[in-house]
DNA sequence: CTGAAAGCGCTTACAG
DNA sequence: CTGAAAGCGCTTACAG
């Protein structure tokens, strides 16, 4: 039934060998051979067998995505930059969405054994990075995007999210606020961790204070961000600046602030991170440390086929810029180095 | 170096036939000779090749999803459903999240050919549909998410949007509401379409009236929801209930209708579509038409492996059903059938 | 209950 | 520039 290379080769008269190289575009075929070939090829509808072709060159040109949860905000984002990212080399993607742990990690693991895939694209991988690392040593081409968790010494693709949390610092002291309040993400969201460095590290010897009284910790999502505010607010704790490691969990401290009749940004600036869908449309709209996402999927994808395809790596981890995105959370200022405005301030925002 | 059948067949002292019985789960296989083999495999660490298990087999136990874009806002959810259903299954999941024409689309067909995939899971395939019946008429098992869209006559799971349009309609009426305005979303997102077919039916003969000057288009965005607001007030069009086409634009509309001071649900009643993230922390709530995306995605991943290990299909096709959520864009009311409150309402809703 | 052999549809040295 | 042959690592009748 099915049009095989053997069937091509007959009908061509040829060989298969012969067959095989035009498949493969080998430069050692004679022209009129090859037209008359990929002529053939045309008519009769050929297309390779891929399970043929995984068994016999040992390759599947399929990288395996290790994804925590596709209900990380930014995660769809992301994936979609690694999907865009791999169209063009015509290597498919194997998505395992599921926790790192338990049967589902096994499962994945034994796939990934069983050579379904040539190379794993792994992001923010928390317990199945033991796992990885196994797999990494036995020979399995292994890629990590790493979006603020401890890095694992595996090759890694990253974005210079202590450089986005300076910037938030310095966005914050150029408003002169200086009791600062944070709050902090989910253990599988951990790119506020790094943020936060960076951030507490730019805001040391400037006279701004974040005490830990004044640091909380939420789950990610937009009602953690609202509790939260009201945790700090109940317990009486002053504060002119907040530094969210979510933009939901920020546009539920906006709602909280809001309710509890605090201006924002004139009594209270608040800088989010991520730059995610709800960020813009907050009221006021979401001053944010803006991450590529999609940028960062797309270069974890081409760092993996390349190194793949024989290329040895790029060298060390990739580290990708944050940005700040200005909006209306944060008081006007004049120009912060590397602050960037992506959206005209509207009139009726408060100045301070 | 790779640990083979012919390892464990040597090592066991039997054929590889009979290790692949035990690998395959058959019954005919004498107790104790299993038992040894079972343990075999353990010490070495064997794992089938998949290559090799898809080139004999003639089955990859994967298959493929079309998915047009991960930055629909439910496509995530639905996403995770899948792989959710697919996961105590074994099979793998190849995803194509790329626009359904083009070069790409000609790269995943051409996998499919290849015979990469088993079957195929298709998210509202759009331009696509046409491909997949050409495949599906080739022998190929295509099930199709239809949220939606025009049925494409291919066996398809869907949500019963008509009816959840009724059930916004029906919610409007009895808030006494006469004067009715509509926010359609992009064709990408054509759940909408069905649901306002639902919603326009049980309108008729109610006193309630949809004028076509009072439906307008948008994108699917907050800021198409908020313009699109924007275009009724500036047409000065009176309505005292809206139906939107999704909770993205919902979301916006209500930033709109805020800003020109007409208070939601006083003034206007409010009624997204999908309860999707930003649904349940507008201000007020957003009263919405839920879509059970991930519970869609995940019938879709068991009735497609269903027909693929042999099952023959439920019969026609499968029709989820969608449920109202009253937030507090409308205004509370006696029990409406199939109402469902996922919310306490709070004391400061406003109340007509 | 078990084994020998053919076959799945390609790729890859090797030889010419 | 091209072909014959072996091999990738399994599964599947067929025979016993």
């Amino acid at each position: 039934m099915r049009v095989t290379i053997a069937d091509i080769a007959r009908l061509a008269g040829v060989s298969k060998a012969t067959v095989s190289r035009v498949l493969n575009g080998r430069p050692d075929v004679d022209q009129a051979t090859q037209a008359r070939i990929q002529e053939i090829m045309a008519e009769t509808g050929y297309v390779p067998s891929a399970r043929a072709v995984g068994l016999a060159s040992g390759r599947t040109r399929t990288i395996g995505v290790l994804a925590p949860s596709l209900r990380t905000p930014w995660m769809p984002e992301l994936l979609q930059g690694v999907a865009d990212g791999l169209e063009p080399t015509g290597y498919g993607l194997l998505l395992h969405a599921a926790a790192g742990d338990g049967p589902a990690l096994e499962r994945f693991a034994a796939s990934v054994r069983g050579h379904a895939v040539d190379g794993v694209l792994a992001v923010e991988p928390g317990g199945a990075v033991d796992q990885l690392r196994e797999l990494h040593r036995g020979g399995l081409p292994v890629l990590v995007v790493e979006t603020g968790g401890r890095p694992s010494g595996l090759p890694a693709v990253g974005a210079d999210l202590a450089d986005g949390g300076a910037r938030a610092a310095e966005l914050l002291l150029a408003a002169g606020r200086l009791r600062i309040a944070m709050i902090t993400g989910p253990a599988t969201d951990p790119a506020g961790n790094t943020c936060a460095e960076g951030f507490t590290d730019r805001l040391t010897g400037t006279g701004a204070v974040l005490r830990s009284s004044h640091v909380t910790e939420s789950d990610g999502s937009e009602q953690g961000g609202y509790d939260a505010v009201q945790r700090l607010l109940r317990a009486r704790l002053f504060f002119d600046g907040l530094f969210v490691h979510g933009d939901a969990m920020a546009a539920g401290a906006l709602r909280a602030l809001h309710e509890a009749g605090r201006q924002v940004p004139g009594e209270v600036a608040v800088v989010g991170l991520g730059d995610v869908a709800p960020a813009a449309y907050t009221q006021p709209p979401l001053t944010t440390v803006r991450v590529p996402w999609a940028e960062l999927g797309a270069a974890a994808a081409r760092d993996l086929v390349n190194r793949l395809d024989g290329g040895a790596g790029d060298g060390g981890p990739v580290l990708l810029a944050t940005s700040l995105v200005v909006r209306g959370t944060t008081p006007p200022v004049g120009r912060i180095p590397g602050q960037r405005s992506r959206r005209a301030r509207t009139a009726e925002l408060p100045v301070v």
